[in-house]
DNA sequence: TTAATATTTCAATAACAATTGAAATATGAA
DNA sequence: TTCATATTTCAATTGTTATTGAAATATTAA
C-alpha cells in the first residue's frame, strides 16, 4: 500500500459516525448487520447512514449484500489490515531506537524487554 | 481511546501529504527532522508544510522543538500506539472468527495456524 | 394489487479543509 | 545594525464533506 492508497481509507474512518458504524461491524464479525441495525444503534438518519455506509464501501472497508429487504453490511478485514500494515511499516525501528516497545512492532521484533511492573 | 478521540487524529493522518509527513518523522526517528527538510523532501511549500504541521501538532501526532533558526519535528509514537490500539481493539476476535490471522491480533492471540505457504 | 418496511438517491444548505502569495516574526551571520 | 535564512501567520479563494427532508426504489406481507 502506498499513501495515495491509505489516505482516503484514513479520510474514510476520520468521521466520528462512520468510525462507529465500522466498529459495529468489526464487533458484530463475518454475520454483518442490517443497515437499519446500525441506524438504531447509533442513532442516526437513515440517509446519513446510507451516505456514510457509502463511503465506506468506496473505502473498500465494507462490503454489503441484499438479504430479502435487508442490506447486510460486513467489515473488510483484509482492508483493514492492509492499512495497519502500511501504518506500522516503518514504525518498529524508530520506536525501538527511542526505547518503545511498540504496539507498533510486529511480534518477531519486540524487545526482550525488562518485564513490565 | 474513544471515537470522539479517534477521529481526529485519523482525519489528519487521512491526507496524502500529511501521512507523508508523519511517515518521513517516524523514519527520522527520535533525532526528528527541522521543517525545511520536511519541506524539501516532499516539495511542499512552507505555508502549506507549516499548515500541515500545525494539525499533525493539534493532533499529537508530532511535537516540535526550536533549535537555532530550525523548528525540529518529531513523531508522536505515544499517539501512534494508541491509535493503533484503538484501532485494532476489537479486531482479532472477529477477524479469528472469519478464519483470518489478522496483523490486528496481538501476539498472544495469533492463531497456531498452518504455516502460509 | 395495495400497503408496509428497508434502504438509497437527490437537491439544498452549511460547515470545513487545502492552497496560494504576501507579509510578519525569529534567529543567526556578516 | 543590517542582511539572509527559516518558519509562521494572514486573507482570499476554491473545493470537499456532512446533514436535512423529501422523494424514489426495492422487497415482502396482506
Amino acid at each position: 500500500m502506498k499513501t495515495i492508497d491509505a489516505a482516503p481509507i484514513l479520510a474514510s474512518l476520520a468521521q466520528p459516525t462512520r468510525l462507529d458504524i465500522f466498529r459495529a461491524l468489526v464487533v458484530a464479525g463475518p454475520a454483518g448487520l442490517p443497515a437499519g441495525a446500525l441506524a438504531d444503534a447509533l442513532g442516526v438518519a437513515p440517509a446519513a447512514l446510507s451516505f456514510h455506509l457509502k463511503e465506506l464501501r468506496f473505502a473498500q472497508l465494507v462490503d454489503s449484500e441484499q438479504q430479502g429487504r435487508y442490506v447486510i453490511y460486513r467489515a473488510r478485514f483484509d482492508t483493514m489490515n492492509a492499512l495497519l500494515s502500511f501504518l506500522t511499516e516503518n514504525c518498529c525501528a524508530a520506536a525501538s531506537e527511542s526505547s518503545v516497545n511498540a504496539a507498533c512492532c510486529p511480534p518477531a521484533a519486540q524487545k526482550k524487554s525488562r518485564r513490565a511492573s
